[in-house]
DNA sequence: AACCCTCACAACCGCACTCTG
DNA sequence: CCAGAGTGCGGTTGTGAGGGT
């Protein structure tokens, strides 16, 4: 799995990529026949090696373009059509988590890719929400204006103190370090996952666990179908699902309903991640990340430590 | 009919990670 | 440990269709 914040660190090495920009190979948009071959082809011999695929497929194609034809378009599992109204929610539901971790997102959409999802929001959702006043990257109000009971309906519940994913790279951690001055409270994952997944630790679930299929491409999980059958299938969707039923709740529920409190095991007050996000200490997408790490020196999931 | 513009979607590209020899 | 191959991801660009003038 590639380390969530990667992206902005120097690499390491200039490696050109060698199957595209060669002369006499094909670009623009695949024909018919062109995806006839490629079908057939990985029909026969399977998926992988896409770089000496098009040369053994017969196609003049670069690797890369195959491999994405492929898993955009031709994969059997790819839904085509219009995104529906429950789709298109989810969508907006899993952004506001996740931000543009179009693969992440992908994958908790059934046949659905992380380009189409891409593409849906770029042409769709982000001007919907622009429409809305509605800042499609953080989702925030553009224009935020406190005597607007409609906006506040929307907009998600952030802590102003963390506008800015304050995730920190701790050895492979990606750390939650949310804190509100003058307010103690604990939130830990122990409300929202049963004992023994948090217990098994991540270590155990070397290619097929919930937390790294969970943040698996969509196809990479199809890859891993002969995984089903752990008992620990899947945890991060479960979590992930109940964060999306809990922001569901939150939106609509924060401004009239009371949760109970609850008291954790040594006396101190514990809330769940809902609770977490409405009480502004920490924003949906912190929740996600963390809760879809865990620490590499000790195996255990990350648990909240907010006060 | 011709041209221009906008939109939606497919495809490309560069970067960075993992794996393997 | 290193280098290169293979692959995945996210941003950007290209292309074709449709509508307006």
């Amino acid at each position: 799995m590639r380390n969530l914040s990667s992206r902005n660190s120097t690499r390491s090495r200039s490696t050109p990529t060698p199957c595209c920009g060669k002369v006499g190979i094909k670009r623009g948009p695949w024909t018919p026949e062109e995806d006839e071959i490629l079908a057939n082809y990985i029909k026969k011999d399977g998926e992988g090696r896409w770089r000496t695929l098009p040369k053994r497929a017969g196609l003049l194609r670069c690797g890369k373009s195959c491999r994405l034809r492929w898993m955009n378009y031709l994969r059997p599992s790819v839904k085509r059509g219009r995104i529906a109204p429950d789709e298109e929610d989810l969508i907006l539901r899993l952004h506001r988590l996740l931000g543009n971790r179009w693969s992440l997102i992908a994958g908790r959409i059934p046949g659905r890719t992380d380009n189409e999802i891409k593409n849906y929001w770029n042409t769709h959702l982000s001007k919907k929400l622009i429409s809305q006043g509605i800042d499609p990257r953080t989702h925030k109000p553009l224009y935020p204006n406190p005597n607007s009971s409609e906006t506040a309906k929307i907009a998600p519940i952030q802590n102003p103190n963390l506008n800015s994913f304050p995730l920190e790279a701790n050895g492979g951690v990606y750390r939650a370090t949310a804190t509100r001055e003058n307010e103690n409270f604990t939130m830990t994952n122990l409300d929202q996952f049963p004992n023994q997944v948090i217990d098994d630790g991540a270590k155990n679930w070397p290619n097929c666990d919930g937390f790294n299929k969970g943040l698996q491409s969509h196809h990479e999980q199809n890859k891993e179908e002969d995984c089903v059958g752990n008992e620990n299938e899947d945890a991060f969707s479960l979590f992930l699902d109940s964060l999306i039923n809990e922001n569901v709740f939150v939106y609509q529920q924060q401004q009239q309903f009371q949760q109970p409190k609850i008291i954790g095991p040594s006396g101190e007050p514990m809330i769940s991640s809902s609770q977490a996000i409405h009480h502004g200490s920490i924003s949906e997408a912190e929740v996600a990340y963390s809760m879809a790490t865990f620490d590499e020196k000790d195996g255990a999931l990350n648990s909240y430590d907010l006060a």
